[in-house]
DNA sequence: TGTCGATATCTCAGTCCTGAGATTTGAACC
DNA sequence: GGTTCAAATCTCAGGACTGAGATATCGACA
């Protein structure tokens, strides 16, 4: 036995599997679906997904440092660095030492990153209110519970590499 | 009013916004995580997902033009094209000519291409059920017609920039 | 039947990022 | 106070695409 729950009868197992895989692609498309949105609207201002995630912690929570950054829009280690890079070119972000650990750095929004976010930000939010706009009040707060639940089990879940074939 | 809804107080166009984006959040780390394991599981076998996407489709559906593979994973056209190159080249796929329009090509599983779905299929749809754990059989029926209703609204309502800033 | 706008695929330059490893610093233990 | 392991960031090569445009074909209509 591999699995982790015992199954009632020969079929439920198999049914188990469909769902999760039906689940999988609704997710999926889902996903994709509401981020097209969410680029489409980004890219106005020449900005990625991830750059205005980048932005948009920084607003919302002040500096942060890297490690803290990356945890946010879920990039790797490399990427965060490269997010980094691209906006302090544009200016709108900046690094600076962190005061209590020397191997850390942190990112703080320049007064020219902070308007840009300021005037960006609102239209973005309506436009993502929009596309999520198929599902009613109670439904999202469903689905936000259901969503979290789901994520917090596959997040913990480390997605190791099994040792066998 | 630039608003397709009505708000019933000043605050609940507010409380709107807050309650999406909070959903665009866990909607973005919950496919984050599942993602995560599918990949890590595909990457065994030196795929991607959407290669392992593409063979997937083609095993349970049959062979596909390249525009409905297309549609399956959700590439873009170079996209489709590049991973009928990569596949073919490995010797998973070919590409036939469509028979009733000239324009279109035909992409079937080859005989070693349908070896390798039938070996890999299993542990992976094993692994995207216990990724999904984390919601009981009634719990993942919500979230299937709640992730659909979802996806089809956004997917609707295309994602084409408006013409103002 | 010739024209003309759509549709299907392909080409190619360039983008955004990953993954592995290197470097620097921190913290805990001898 | 020196080891040693872990954590934070950076570097770099390359991968997996995207997006815009090119080409070939189709279907419908004048």
């Amino acid at each position: 036995m591999t699995t982790t729950k015992k199954p009632r009868s020969p079929g439920a197992e198999d049914g188990a599997v469909k769902r999760a895989l039906h689940l999988w692609v609704v997710l999926s498309r889902a996903y994709a679906a509401v981020q097209a949105h969410a680029q489409a609207d980004v890219a106005r201002h020449g900005l990625t997904i991830a750059e205005f995630g980048v932005l948009e912690a920084l607003y919302h929570k002040g500096p942060l440092r890297l490690g803290e950054v990356q945890a946010k829009v879920l990039v790797s280690s490399g990427g965060t660095t490269w997010l980094a890079d691209r906006l302090e070119a544009r200016g709108l972000v900046r690094r600076v030492p962190a005061a209590e650990d020397r191997r850390a750095r942190v990112v703080a929004l320049t007064p020219a990153g902070e308007r840009l976010v300021r005037r960006i930000f609102p239209a973005h939010a309506r436009r993502i209110r929009d596309a999520l706009a198929g599902l009613g009040a109670a439904e999202q707060r469903d689905a936000i519970r259901l969503l979290r639940a789901l994520g917090l089990h596959a997040a913990g879940s480390q997605a190791r590499e099994p040792s066998d074939a």
